[in-house]
DNA sequence: ATCTATCTACCTACTGGTAGGTAAGTGGAT
DNA sequence: ATCCACTTACCTACCAGTAGGTAGATAGAT
């Protein structure tokens, strides 16, 4: 799902992948929407708990952003996947309202952990320019999905990485 | 295809909305391939115009860049669309080699340009911090990119103005 | 202990519909 | 007469989703 969006795979690929047939999938999740809501929703719990585990890892709001970072790199899988909300997105007109829902609680709870982070950054004053934190973390979704994208164009990991050195070139 | 991506529309869509025979669509372009490249082509000519037409309209880096920005805010059409660049890559895995070329080809192109802006940018002195022209290049395209997104997936036009804000606030 | 009823998780086989793509023919313009 | 743009009618492959059934585990009643 998360390499080939949601017109571009099938249950007959999940059916092979996961060893099962087909049939067997719609009995768990009778509809596409079903299934893709299940996904995202899995999705959101899994980020929100890798956010909770850096909290307890790292201490500053550099290190914690950082962390963040390459959660969203490492989501890459070698250029692989993306983002399942990056994905999804680019499908959206194939999308219940449902899972468009969830991908917006998704990225509601991104937009707040990442706002908490840079409130914490500018009390360290370890970054520089923060004015508005709440900005700042919808800025740094906006950034980090296209530089997901750009991953993907060029082929190269090393895309996202670039694109990134824009917030990471102001930490100090 | 901008607004339904690579997977999600059809020769019978494009068929009904052109107001031919979807048979008379393979004649022009006999696979979706061929199609897809032509639509990437046409569109990377259209921007190139735009974007010479922005160059010969505005004069300061700091107009040239707000009017590129406004170029991708219109290419969202109210939300319908995206750049037909997302919408594409997130579909990669159904891409003949030929359209992903094509699409590093834009990408490059459209680098090449916002590069050339901010350079002026750094010479007029117009925006804040700009150490290194191709990286803000990059960069911001990924933002661009990112900010359809999240335009999209929030169903608000505002969201792209939102997530600009980190480069917009910039300028002086 | 065993019989019975129900449930879970899976299966094969199929449905109606749509996908991309093609072969052969039509009709107007040069 | 020939070419060009387009048509109808068709193909095969695949799509999401369903019908109907089965093996095996579970649990309550006797």
């Amino acid at each position: 799902m998360r390499s080939r969006g949601f017109d571009g795979f099938s249950y007959a690929d999940l059916a092979q992948v996961v060893g099962i047939r087909k049939a067997s999938i719609h009995y768990h999740f009778p509809t596409k929407a079903d299934l893709t809501a299940a996904l995202v929703e899995r999705y959101h719990n899994a980020l929100d708990q890798e956010c909770h585990r850096i909290e307890t890892q790292h201490k500053t709001g550099r290190d914690r952003l950082q962390a963040m970072i390459q959660l969203y790199r490492d989501a890459l899988n070698d250029g692989t996947t993306l983002c399942l909300c990056v994905s999804l997105i680019s499908s959206r007109e194939s999308l219940s309202i449902g899972v468009i829902e969830k991908i917006k609680a998704f990225r509601a709870m991104m937009v707040a952990r990442f706002a908490e982070v840079f409130r914490q950054c500018q009390q360290e004053n370890s970054i520089r320019d923060v004015s508005d934190p709440v900005a700042e973390a919808r800025a740094a979704l906006a950034l980090l999905e296209g530089a997901h994208l750009s991953a993907r164009a060029e082929n190269n990991v090393d895309a996202f990485d670039r694109a990134l050195w824009i917030l990471t070139s102001r930490l100090r």
